[in-house]
DNA sequence: GGCGGCGGCACC
DNA sequence: AAACGGTGCCGCCGCC
């Protein structure tokens, strides 16, 4: 058991309307002391549209208290519905959705400081300790009881066959459970003294576990508020210094910029993205009908009922049915077990060197992935209204870029790759259009920005395409034969040319591939062997790892400021453990000193991917944030939907189309606002977005 | 029957 | 698979 710490206020349960009023008042004469509120819910389970508030706390410093649901109407308006009140929560926007599912318009409307945020900002790298209870024991040396053993084990689920409902209790119903008072036994129900003394020990347990639930309840909310406030004074002692950015500590950074986006992001999750089920369910049927061809086929010729989802199975099939040679090794992982691997790389290998059934799996292999994620797998997600609701994950990535989960709405095939148009299910609302902005080539401008090249940023202003630009100084061609290799292959594409494209065009098409391939791979911090085993890969034609490097060195030979710029942060990098974003926030690594060298050299890749990658994060965020509060977008009735890291998808009622589309252009090309003079503060390069409309997400132009 | 490792693969 | 950064999810399979 805990050991009861006496600096701790004690849980009460409130469970009387007029003492519910006390604690409002009480609550509304000094919340101004703590600047905030400890807010936690338990709750009937973890549906972020369905579950609903069953007990909530609400604390300060002094006081925690531990409510039935019933009782928040008592608050709603003084306390949850009035905007000068701020919660701190762990993991805001859940109990936020609880809330919104538990009374009629139940909204926070202070501010909702997340601690796992703040957690975040103090040490990205804490992997699995930005919870509140490894918080607690880190901050404070404290432990809490785990869930299990204020409320019991849930049991598995017994799922009744008639009904198909689970007989056995709930999270919700052990929940519930828990926060019913016992009723103490009347002394003349029990004239049997034996009965008697056991109802009694009966009542005192039941007592007893009663009145831990309320103190476990209470304990979340009060931990919250005082993580929060700790935390708040750990943020303000990390100064961050940036042009872009008007916090200058993590914590004004914190309120500035991570906090009112937390609401954004539950905004966009209550949303929910429509979705036109009929287009998948379109799709369903002749996907199924290839795969089960495909399969029989592999039947017939095998003589057995062949698994094609099975790993092993297909293993059989190549390596001792038709006695291939192994390509390549799997990872093997944890075990170290490696095997014959049957990926891509290896069916595409096979199929290029005629192998017909290395091309059938391969197809096999695309049609199930879209089936099984996509067309079936989006179908579990949609609720009444034909919507999509994903979450939003604010620290989901180390770089904090958004990800998307339950389900990730972040990996819908491109429809450029996509044979069954998975995006073309992505529709507008009633009497709406989609509107899909995109950055353009978002991280290559971040790395001319922060590294000052002259000749990119020179190209990049004069409009000038950069891989064509690049192929041309690599090899000494000239741009305009570079550029019409490109033109001549679109004008194919499009059915705008009949005569087929010339040897040399075909060439220097390879040549530009290479070298967006390379731009790529230096954003990652790519080393040539790789580089040359994708180039392989991508253009069907053998790239040695000399010609890799190679590539590297002409590259970095055409951009020197950008190999001067990545030399510079590694320098960084080696003396202060760390790099920053545009706008301040740090990417830790620790002191590459002390590192193996294979690792110090992963933390330099890292490191230079962490300060492009986090700043389009970060360019993204204010972008979302200037497009969900822009007093024009509102009246013009937009509404942003979706993230897709360079990409911001929303919709609009089709008669502001034109208008929408223009002010969200506007305010992604200048993500940082206005200076101090009232002129846009933007980067050494410009930003530009490309926006357009339509009904689907796949046509939208 | 739930869980986790694994191979594989979708996105930026 | 790799000296390529960042994610999440599917089905299989073995384990408990």
């Amino acid at each position: 058991m805990h050991t009861f710490d006496m600096s701790i206020p004690a849980g009460r349960w409130v469970e009387s309307e007029s003492e519910a009023r006390q604690w409002v008042e009480y609550f509304l004469k000094t919340h101004s002391l703590n600047n905030g509120l400890g807010l936690d819910s338990e709750t009937s389970g973890l549906d972020l549209k369905r579950d609903q508030v069953i007990v909530w706390s609400i604390a300060d410093v002094n006081n925690r208290i531990c409510l039935p649901a019933s009782l928040i109407p008592i608050f709603k308006e003084p306390i949850l519905e009035n905007p000068a009140i701020n919660f701190d929560l762990t993991n805001a926007k859940f109990d936020a959705h609880m809330f919104a599912n538990s009374g009629a318009d139940i909204s926070l409307a202070g501010e909702w400081r997340n601690t796992i945020v703040q957690s975040f900002l103090k040490n990205e790298n804490n992997q699995g300790r930005h919870g509140l209870k490894e918080c607690i024991v880190d901050h404070f040396g404290r432990t809490t009881p785990t869930f299990q053993e204020v409320f019991g084990k849930v049991p598995p689920k017994k799922i009744d066959k008639v009904t198909g409902l689970n007989l056995n209790p709930t999270v919700g119903d052990l929940i519930r459970r828990a926060f019913t008072p016992p009723v103490p036994p009347r002394r003349e129900d029990y004239p049997d003294p034996q009965l008697w003394d056991a109802a009694v020990l009966m009542y005192n347990d039941a007592l007893h576990k009663f009145q831990s639930a309320a103190d476990y309840a209470s304990l979340d909310a009060y931990n919250s508020h005082v993580l929060r406030l700790h935390f708040d004074e750990l943020l303000t002692t990390i100064p961050i210094r940036s042009n872009y950015s008007q916090a200058k500590n993590l914590r004004d950074y914190f309120y500035q910029t991570e906090v009112p986006f937390t609401k954004l992001l539950w905004k966009l999750e209550r949303r929910g993205v429509t979705v036109d089920r009929g287009h998948l369910l379109e799709q369903s049927g002749p996907m199924e009908k290839e795969m089960e061809e495909i399969q029989r086929e592999f039947n017939r010729y095998t003589g057995r009922l062949m698994n094609l989802d099975s790993t092993e199975n297909i293993r059989w099939f190549f390596f001792d049915h038709l006695k291939k040679t192994p390509v390549k090794m799997t990872k093997g992982g944890t075990t170290g077990i490696k095997k014959a691997s049957t990926d891509f790389d290896t069916l595409d290998t096979w199929a290029g060197q005629g192998d017909e059934w290395a091309t059938k799996l391969l197809r096999y292999r695309s049609i199930r992935k879209t089936h099984g994620t996509y067309v079936e797998g989006l179908q579990k997600w949609l609720d009444p209204y034909y919507r999509i609701h994903t979450s939003l994950n604010q620290t989901g990535a180390v770089t904090m870029r958004l990800s998307s989960s339950e389900p990730n709405l972040q990996n819908i095939p491109r429809p450029s790759e996509d044979r069954f148009k998975i995006r073309e299910a992505f529709i507008h609302g009633p009497r709406m259009k989609l509107v899909v902005a995109d950055y353009e080539q978002l991280e290559m401008r971040l790395m001319a920005h922060f590294s000052g090249d002259e000749k990119m940023i020179g190209a990049i202003r004069d409009g000038t395409d950069l891989h064509c630009l690049t192929v041309a100084e690599m090899y000494g061609i000239p741009y305009d034969d570079v550029m019409a290799a490109k033109k001549a292959e679109k004008a194919v594409n499009d059915g705008k040319r009949s005569q087929p494209l010339t040897e040399r065009e075909i060439e220097l098409l390879f040549y530009r591939q290479a070298a967006k391939a390379t731009g790529f791979g230096i954003i990652y911090g790519i080393g040539g062997e790789h580089l040359a085993a994708n180039l392989t890969q991508e253009l069907k034609r053998l790239v040695t790892p000399q010609e890799g490097f190679d590539l590297i060195k002409k590259w970095f030979g055409v951009f020197p400021g950008v190999k001067a710029y990545i030399e510079e942060q590694k320098m960084l990098l080696w003396q202060n453990g760390y790099v920053e974003t545009i706008v301040g926030r740090f990417r830790r690594f620790g002191a590459l000193q002390g590192m193996a060298k294979k690792d110090a050299k992963q933390a330099e890749r890292q490191a230079g991917n962490a300060i492009v990658q986090g700043t389009a994060a970060d360019i993204a965020k204010n972008a979302m944030l200037l497009c969900e509060h822009d007093p024009e977008l509102n009246a013009l009735g937009y509404r942003l939907l979706l993230q897709i890291h360079d990409e911001l998808l929303g919709e609009c009622p089709e008669e502001n189309v034109v208008k929408v589309k223009a002010r969200v252009k506007y305010l992604m090309e200048n993500p940082f606002g206005n200076d101090s003079f009232g002129t846009p503060l933007r980067l050494s390069v410009p930003l530009p977005a490309s926006v357009g409309h339509g009904d689907t997400w796949a046509t939208a132009k």
